[in-house]
This record gives structure tokens, sequence and C-alpha cells, in this order.
DNA sequence: ATAGGGTTAG
């Protein structure tokens, strides 16, 4: 009878463990968590590691992030922690952010006499050490590790590439990689990883050319490290984008043949990269090419997707497309809706830029400073000056959101081509950071549309003080001199140019036709069928003079004569690759041009004739934003 | 258990 009554007991408890397990295993809710703790705590009071164990990566998995003090009470709660919870804890502390807890979590393992560490506990410890850059104790940790014996096994090498790399011990890293007796791909991979993610792209593309293998991996981190604007080197400027990074974008297209010609079959996350690429380079036809697959392929179109196609679209200039995409995705977060008031910001479509905005806020997302920049610099495009205020106070007042230097940047533009210099200049004064040379070139930029000399030396001395090196800067100061005709100061500059090796970068504009890219620069003539686009040239500007064209010859920087300079003009990039649309593409269709400057006045006027008279929309990407033409207007209403 | 993805002033 005693026995039964045990067995019974036995049984019962047996049986509410496993009620219990079960009930952890369905917890959904922190909520729900909380009463499953609180009938294990009444109803089994007897040690059981196992499911104490169980609790407790339930409630580390429930846990919001970076809040671990329920999780840590029940670890604390254990009289004798084995190694297996000792690592559970560790890596809690690391997902949530604080690998200092987890490193000093690892050396109390140490310090207990009957735990000792597992490959598990020493992988997680170095990816701590990682995070913290702590190379100090990832170089004990590597010599301690040869000394346990877990020389051989390939997450702890995997972790001591990364935790190397991450302290930006390049050479070790590799060391480590080079004497793995059986490296694994994934070992592989994190170096990749960790050098794209440093910058360091040709160390990447080295390593990448000599792996053993690739699996999709390996092929999507390399495609992404040419596809971002690497951050490292240069802050991401997708509008001005530089030579180099334009070769680099290249790179990520041509990479992503390869995979195709090598079998890898891409995914979403490829995609991702292989569009931002396409926004970088304004490679529409590309685009358009790679949401065709998506589609072709029923890849989910996701948030992050979503968001990339949207911006792809914005960026090559198809504002109506990137609108759709925005309205079909299905769910958006405040990349989704930044990236979007972007867009139109960008396409001069600020009135909508605004409704957006607070559509978001009605929706109860929290806009961040990117969003603001978009808000900010919608109003700047449009010349709405009381708006961008009123978002500008309400950015720290309502939101809490600190504006920074960039914010500032868009009030300056804002004000300063509003004809505001003075406000502009207070603003400047009063701001909470020292002006860098993109708030100086805005107010110099105002200055020159507004004619205001004083505030225009102060600019300029400024200005030539943060960025002497800068052809840009040498070529703004030599339009409002020759504006003003003052040639003797256009000549000054030149000398300073020609004493300090500055050269002025070429204009360049680029247009897709088919599937290929033509550049065209001032005066090209490398085109093979240069005569016939310079036969067309001449034939559209004798049209368009017949209809009230007259170059505006202010616009030519140097102090030619009048014919001179309006054989100069002429031949100036846009013009040449607009005439090369006309000829290469079909009547009525959209000719989209890429400029790496800003349009100039009497291109701007040129082409607004151009449109009126052949009936083709011509839109411009130039370093700054987009214009649309369109029967013989533009969509900045000449306010740029 | 280790690896890869979306925004950024002029």
């Amino acid at each position: 009878m005693r026995q039964y009554s045990k067995l019974l007991q036995q049984l019962t408890r047996k049986s509410i463990e496993h009620r219990i397990a079960s009930l952890l295993q369905d917890s959904s809710t922190q909520q729900h968590l909380l009463q499953v703790h609180a009938f294990y705590v009444k109803t089994c009071p007897g040690r059981n590691n196992f499911l104490h164990a169980k609790l407790l990566s339930a409630v580390v998995s429930l846990s919001p992030p970076n809040d671990l003090q329920y999780a840590r009470s029940i670890f604390d709660s254990f009289s004798m922690p084995d190694t297996f919870i000792w690592n559970t804890m560790i890596r809690a502390y690391l997902n949530a952010q604080k690998p200092r807890e987890s490193v000093t979590l690892y050396f109390q393992i140490r310090l207990q006499d009957n735990v000792l560490v597992d490959s598990f506990s020493l992988s997680l410890v170095l990816q701590a050490c990682a995070r913290l850059m702590d190379s100090e104790n990832g170089q004990k940790l590597h010599a301690l590790i040869a000394k346990l014996g877990f020389g051989p096994d390939v997450f702890v090498q995997t972790a001591l590439i990364e935790m190397y790399a991450k302290c930006h011990c390049l050479e070790d890293a590799g060391k480590v990689l080079d004497h793995m007796e059986k490296p694994d791909l994934v070992s592989y991979n994190v170096l990749l990883a960790e050098y794209v993610r440093i910058g360091e792209i040709e160390l990447a593309h080295e390593l990448f050319n000599r792996m053993p293998e690739r699996d999709l991996v390996s092929w999507n981190t390399i495609i992404h490290g040419y596809a971002s604007l690497s951050e490292v080197r240069s802050a991401p400027k997708p509008f001005n984008i530089t030579n180099e990074q334009r070769q680099q974008s290249n790179e990520a297209l041509r990479l992503f043949h390869r995979m195709q010609l090598a079998n890898v079959v891409p995914d979403k996350i490829t995609i991702i990269s292989v569009l931002s690429a396409c926004g970088n380079l304004g490679a529409l036809g590309m685009g358009r090419m790679i949401h065709e697959y998506v589609e072709i392929n029923g890849i989910e179109i996701d948030m992050k997707l979503g968001t990339s196609l949207l911006d792809m679209y914005a960026k090559c200039g198809d504002i109506d497309s990137s609108v759709k995409t925005f309205k079909n995705v299905n769910a958006r977060d405040i990349f989704t809706w930044s990236v979007m008031i972007m867009g139109l910001a960008n396409h001069g479509l600020g009135e909508l830029a605004l409704e957006y905005f607070s559509n978001m806020i009605a929706e109860g997302l929290k806009p961040n400073d990117v969003t603001f920049l978009g808000v900010l610099s919608a109003c700047s495009h449009i010349g709405l000056v009381e708006e961008g205020w009123k978002y500008f106070k309400s950015m720290t007042s309502v939101y809490g959101v600190a504006p920074k230097i960039e914010h500032y940047g868009c009030m300056i533009d804002m004000l300063g081509r509003a004809g505001l210099l003075q406000e502009a200049r207070e603003l400047i004064k009063s701001m909470p950071f020292a002006p860098d040379a993109v708030l100086w070139r805005a107010i110099l930029g105002a200055c020159r549309i507004h004619k205001n000399v004083e505030l225009a030396e102060e600019a300029t001395v400024n200005l030539l003080e943060l960025e002497p090196h800068v052809d840009g800067n040498y070529v703004l100061l030599s339009n409002i001199f020759s504006q003003a005709r003052k040639w003797d100061n256009v000549v000054d500059l030149r000398r300073m140019m020609r004493n300090a090796d500055i050269h002025k970068v070429p204009g360049s504009s680029s247009i897709e036709v088919g599937n290929a890219v033509y550049e065209f620069v001032a005066g090209d003539k490398s085109h093979p069928k240069s005569d016939k686009i310079y036969e067309m040239l001449d034939e559209i500007l004798h049209s368009i003079r017949c209809n009230g064209y007259e170059p505006l010859t202010t616009s030519a920087i140097q102090d030619f004569a009048e014919q001179e300079k309006q054989n100069a003009l002429a031949a100036h990039s846009e013009k040449l690759a607009i005439a090369f649309g006309l000829l290469a593409t079909a009547p009525g269709t959209p000719i989209r041009i890429f400029k790496n400057l800003r349009i100039c006045d009497d291109c701007h006027l040129a082409i607004k004739f151009i449109s009126n008279l052949y009936h083709r929309k011509i839109i411009i990407r130039d370093r700054n934003r987009f214009h649309h033409f369109e029967e013989g207007s533009c969509s900045c209403k000449d306010y740029w």
C-alpha cells in the first residue's frame, strides 16, 4: 500500500512535469509564461534541472529585447547550474546586446569547481569579445583553447576568426583560417562578411575568389559588399555617387550575373542587394527585370524587399512604380515610409510627401531622423518655408527627434533658396554644430540665385578653408563671378586651381537604351554614331530657337566670346544624351538621363523646349533631385 | 550553436 502511494506520487509528479513541459512549449506570451512559472513553483517543489532549464529557455525566448531581469532571476535560482545552463544565459546576454555580461558570466564559470567550459561556452564568449572589440581577452582565450584541446573545433575556430576580424586583427583572422585543418565554408563566409563590414572590399573579393567553394551566403555577402555604398570610406550619397562607387555597383551586377552562371539560385537577400545597385546606377531596365524575376518566381515581397523595390524605382526616376509598389507591399515600417517620403521629395512631389508623412503618423508610427530628412527636403525642394519651420520645430517638441547637422542643412538650403539669406545665416549661428562645407555651399548657391555678394564672401572663405581641394567649389565660385562679369576673379580662381592641381570633374550624362548604358561628356565624339548625334543636336537647337529658346550664356563659365560660349553650351553632356535618346528610342518613349553634376540653367531651359517640341517626357536625375520635363515645363517649377 | 538583406542634407 505504501509502495503504491509512492508510485502514485511519482506518477503524479511525472505527469505534472510533463504537463509543465508542454505548457512551457506552448507559452507564447510573457503573461502566459508567468502563470506556468507560478504553477511550476507551486506543484514541483523538488529540484528538476531539466525542467528548470526548459523554463529558463522559455523565459529567455519571450524576454523583451534588452531586458533579461526575469531570465536572470531564474538563472540565479539554480543551485548548481550545469554548463548548458551557463551557456544559455551567456547566449541570452549576447543576443540582448549585452556582451559585457556574457564575458563576466564566462569568467564566473572558470571559478566554479564542478563546471567545465565547453566548445559552446568558448565560441559564445569569443563572439562577446568580438562585439566588445576586446582582443586582449580574445587572445587569452585563443591560448586557453589550444591548452584545453579545443583546437580542432570548427565552431570555436570560426568564432576566433570573427573575433580577430572584428578587432581589426585581419592578419590573425586570416592565420586562424589558414591553419584550420578542415576549414568550414562558414569559416570562410564569416571572414568574408567581416571584410565587407569593415569596407575591405578588395580583400573580400580576393578571399571570395580563392575560397574552395561558394554557397548562396558567400555570393550574397560579396554582392552586398559591392552594392552598398561603403559607409566606412565615405558617407552614403546615392545622388552624387562617385565614380568608384559606380564601378562598385557595376561590379555587383557583374557578380550577380556570374552567380547565375554558377547555377546558384538567388534568394530574397540577393535581390535586395542587386536592387540597391540598380538604384545607385539608375539602371531602371535592370531593376524592372529583377522585379519581373521576383514575380515570376513567386518570391514573396516582404517589407524589406518591398522597401528596396520602391527605393529602386524612386532612384531610377519611375516614381509611379515606386508609389504602386508602396501601395502593394503587405506591411510597412518606418523604413518603408521614410524611403517613400524621401523618394517623393526627390521628385519634387513635396505636398504628397507631407501627405504621406501625416498618414504615417495616423498609423501610429514614430518618425525618426531619416524620416525628417525626407520631410524637410520635401519642403526645401518646393519652397514651403513655413511648413518647413513647423516640421523642424516639431522634431524636438512633438517627436523627440534631435535635429542633426543634416536637418540644419535642409533648413539652410530651404531658407537660402527662398531668399531668406539672413535667416539662414542666423540659423547657422544658432545651431549647436560647427557648420560644414555642405552648409556653406548651400549658402553660396543661394547667394548665386539671389545675388548677395556680402554673404557670398563669408561663405567662400569658410568653404575654401574646409574643402580647399574640392573642384566643385571652384566651379560654383567661378559661376558666381562670371555671372557678375568679374572675369579677373575667374582668372584668379583658375590660377588657384592650377597651383593646387585641382581638376574639374567633367560633367557626364548617361542614358539607358536597350540593355546598355551610354555615357556622354561635354563635346563627346566617342560614340560610333557621333556624326548623327551632332546632326540631331543641330536640328534640335535650330528648332527650339525658332520656338523662342535663347541660349543662357551666363551658364558658360569661361570668358569666351559670345559665339564660343554658345558652342560650349550646345555640346553639354545632357544635350548630347538627349539627342542620342531622341534618335535611339521610339517616338513617345520617355527619355531618362542621369547626370553626375547639377543640371545647368541653359540645359534646363533648352530641355523644356525640347520636351514640348518633340512631345517627350524627359526625366533627369542630377546630383540633387529629379526633374520631370513635359510639354514645355519642369516639375521643379524652375525652383531649384 | 557559428555566416548574408531595406532609408540618410546639398
